[in-house]
DNA sequence: CACGAATGTAAAGATATCTTTACGTTCGTG
DNA sequence: CACGAACGTAAAGATATCTTTACATTCGTG
């Protein structure tokens, strides 16, 4: 099982550059760039973070794959 | 900003323990002791995982709260 | 070209999440 | 009482998340 987020498709079409999201969420631009590139997961209350911010379902920006085998 | 979780009250609506829990959803049961007694906060994975185990929308589950002063 | 803005990335270090092993308590029930 | 089932907890170790600092690339635009 993975998660996979589709937070870059959402930022972009928002017009948010990773940088204003990093502080409004008052993480580190290294922080927004990694997850968006899949370098790991965010904590899960980053992730809630996110869907408050982005005031969207969880489902649409997060979603639990089954692993490729 | 932390997380709280109504975890607890949810696995023993539904009649089941932390053993059979643990196991159904592939993590100890230590980890999910440690999560129902704010311990710590599940990974992101964990909590999707949670949140499709009971069947229930995430904010029934984890409220994202302010900090107390 | 020069520049600023946005993004990618890397490495070291701090802290959080999770496992493994182990021991203790409580409670119901034979 | 003896036993099993459920739960609490602790400590060591592995791995994941996040910060700080730093450098590099890409792209638009004056």
């Amino acid at each position: 099982m993975t998660v996979i987020n589709h937070i870059r498709e959402i930022r972009k079409k928002k017009g948010i550059s990773q940088i204003k999201m990093a502080e409004d969420l008052q993480v580190t631009r290294q922080t927004m760039n990694a997850i968006e590139n899949n370098k790991y997961n965010p904590s899960l209350e980053l992730a809630l973070k996110i869907i408050t911010y982005f005031d969207m379902p969880i489902d649409e920006i997060f979603i639990l794959e089954e692993d490729a085998k």
